[in-house]
DNA sequence: AAACTGACGTGAT
DNA sequence: CATCACGCCAGTT
């Protein structure tokens, strides 16, 4: 196989970043959601969105990760809305207690951010 | 090698 | 709020 051009990242390298990006999918609770940048920046990867979506977009068939909780910044699923798996993701979201408002889900409340854990001091 | 694509994000309007 | 434009990144054509 002939390939033009370099990846950007080596294929070792990608195979780590996958590992830890889906590590830290497994890691969101359920009731909760995540942005794909958030994880790509738990994960040791800030400002690599895409990515996520890319490593996420990859899974195979059968697997047993939440990929459903991953969602924008904004809330929005980023599937489009005339997708099929626009309608699979928010029905699982939905079945685990989810609530979308206006297309959206709260991610003031329902967002997992625990890099915003700090002592109760203030 | 340039153009294109997308499961992204952010700031301006 | 809702759109839009633009930046960004990792491939893909």
């Amino acid at each position: 196989m002939i390939r033009t051009r370099q990846p950007c990242i080596s294929a070792a390298e990608r195979a780590a970043a996958r590992q830890k990006i889906l590590a830290t999918v497994q890691q969101i609770p359920k009731g909760q959601v995540c942005s794909y940048s958030y994880v790509a920046l738990i994960a040791g990867f800030p400002g690599r969105a895409r990515l996520v979506a890319k490593i996420l977009s990859d899974l195979p068939l059968a697997h047993q990760i939440p990929w459903q909780r991953v969602i924008t910044a904004s809330g929005r699923i980023a599937f489009p809305g005339d997708q099929p798996a626009h309608a699979i993701q928010r029905a699982l979201l939905e079945s685990e207690g989810q609530v979308f408002v206006g297309g959206k889900l709260r991610m003031a409340d329902v967002g997992w951010r625990p890099m915003d854990e700090r002592p109760l001091l203030d």
